[in-house]
Parts: structure tokens; C-alpha cells; sequence
DNA sequence: AGGCCTATTCTTAGCGT
DNA sequence: CACGCTAAGAATAGGCC
């Protein structure tokens, strides 16, 4: 929506890309905003960038802490949307981890707060922290297992639809 | 957006609010991904509704985990837009809770799920899990010190734009 | 870099089935 | 109750300062 479509894919320029976001990310707040009120339901949101210091954080922390509590509470059985959910970020994730990887795009903070965390959840490699160039490597490596997790876990069709 | 303008307010007909409920949700989560990938930057959202067994949740319960480690690490004075998003979280849920208090709409979920875990925030009073009546009671109480606390917490301007 | 503006595209409220 | 449709409203990409 706005003086021209744009297409679904990283945005290369940081001029554009710095706006972009601005933009957006408020908007999407908004909206979160807008949906517990209108649905009245809590809601949480944690957006990482590269132009702020601490992430945004909706909410807050508590509140999140709180509800992560209670679905790791909940029934194995009863977290099929949570599963669908993974399956569609991971499969994300690789995407654009494959096309960072491709263009040597890897900005420590990506790789230091996003793509650790999915290492995480597939196993334990020990402390990458401030090894930005082993991660990377450790990455490419084990980027065909998530490939064969992802066709694992898929199963039932993914709440979040895709363009 | 839509063939009117609709009031920014807790929709009372719950066949409404459910098809509001389930326009938005997909709405927000389809902006959230576009968010992440036209910025290329890590972010998550949890939406609990009463639609749904398990919570919305997106991407992945592991990866807010690790990234809510990392926001515990960083340093206090870095964390200046959490506290704003902190304020106004609470700000708005003491306004929602207020409604619901004085319309008894005090619903079990939305109680145990939001509104507990700012009550744990603010200090400890032991385990009200399953008496919504005596929580609903200390919350009346808790009110003015949730107002107060909103002051105490007060500073700068807050990210998330009011309507 | 940060606002403001507005042409365009996108979202969704109210209905019909 | 879940969808499909579509016009009224919103969000925002690209410009201009």
C-alpha cells in the first residue's frame, strides 16, 4: 500500500530498508494494540532490528515470561497450531539464512540473536557468541538437518498463509 | 477499514468479536512475517485467545526464549524502550481491567492468562489459579498502586502511538 | 535522518449464502 | 458457523523538504 508494490523480499537498500521499518513496525504495533483491545485477549510481540539498542518489546518481559510458562503446561497434543507455527518459521529462517549465506550478508546481530536461537532448538553446539565466522561455517553444515527436521515436524496446514 | 468505521473498543457480540478476531489475528501475523522479511531482523508474537486451545504463537516458543535471555542481559539504561512499552502495556491493561471489573466481564482466561502476570510483576501474593473471585477482589485493591507504579515508571515518550 | 504528503495498494466490516 | 465478496477505511512507498 503505497505509491508502488514492492516485492516480498529483504530490502537491500539500508535508506529504504531503515524507513521501511520505522514504518511498519510501528504499524504492526498498532495493530497488535488494536487486537487485544477490540478481542480483548493478552497479546506479545518482540521485534530485534538493527537501529535500537534494546528490541521492541510488547509488552514486556513478564508478561511473555508468563504465558511461555503456561503453554509449556499445556498438552502436547493441544500445541498442534504451536507446531505449525515452528515449521513455517523455520522454514523462513533457512530461506533467508540461505540467501544471507549466498550474498556473505551475515550481520553478526542476525546470526548472534536469530539463527543461534533455531541452532539451539535443533541441538548443542556449545558457545558461538563472539564466533560469528565458525557459526556461519557450523551453519552451512548443518543446514541440510533442518531441511530434514522441517519435513518432520510438517504436518496439517500452517495458520499463517503465505503470499 | 471496512464498509465502516468501528469503535476502538472491546467488541461486547461475541459472534463479531470472533470474526474480527480470527480477520485480524491473520491479518497482523501476515504482517508480522512480511515485517521480518522485508527488514531481515528476528521477531515474535503470542496471541491467547479464546478461540483456540493452544496460543497463537509466532514463530517458535525456543526462539523468544533465547532472545528474552538476551534482553535480560542487557544493561539497565539500554532498556529504556522495553520500560516505555512496559508503562504503556500496563497503562492499557489497567484501563481494560477497569472495564471489565466494573461490567463483570471478568472472564477466567483473560484474568488467568493476562492480567496474573502483571499482578506478579507488581509484588508476590501466592496462588489465586483457581479463584477468579478473590483475584478479581485483589486487583480492585491493587489498582491505585498499579497507577502509581505507571507514574514511577514514566519517562520519555512511548514507542507505541495512541490512538 | 526525520517529518509530512498523497497516490496506491492492502485490510477488513458488514452482508449474503 | 464458515466462506466469499466488495466497498469503505487504513497503511504505506516514494517524494519532497
Amino acid at each position: 500500500m503505497g505509491r508502488r508494490k514492492i516485492r516480498h523480499q529483504f530490502i537491500s537498500d539500508n535508506s529504504t530498508r531503515r524507513v521501511t521499518f520505522k514504518k511498519r513496525n510501528d504499524g504492526l504495533l498498532k495493530k497488535l494494540k488494536e487486537l487485544t483491545i477490540l478481542c480483548g485477549l493478552p497479546a506479545f510481540a518482540i521485534i530485534y532490528s538493527e537501529y535500537k539498542e534494546g528490541p521492541e518489546l510488547w509488552p514486556n518481559r513478564n508478561e511473555v515470561c508468563s504465558l511461555l510458562n503456561r503453554l509449556s503446561e499445556l498438552p502436547v497434543e493441544k500445541q498442534t497450531k504451536y507446531k505449525m507455527n515452528q515449521n513455517d518459521i523455520i522454514n523462513r529462517m533457512a530461506q533467508d539464512a540461505e540467501k544471507k549465506i549466498e550474498k556473505v550478508r551475515f550481520h553478526k546481530r542476525s546470526m548472534d540473536l536469530g539463527l543461534m536461537a533455531m541452532f539451539k532448538d535443533l541441538s548443542t553446539y556449545g558457545d558461538y557468541s563472539d564466533e560469528l565466522n565458525k557459526a556461519a561455517k557450523v551453519f552451512e553444515n548443518k543446514f541440510k538437518a533442518v531441511r530434514e527436521r522441517i519435513k518432520a515436524v510438517k504436518e496439517g496446514t500452517p495458520i499463517i498463509k503465505r503470499d
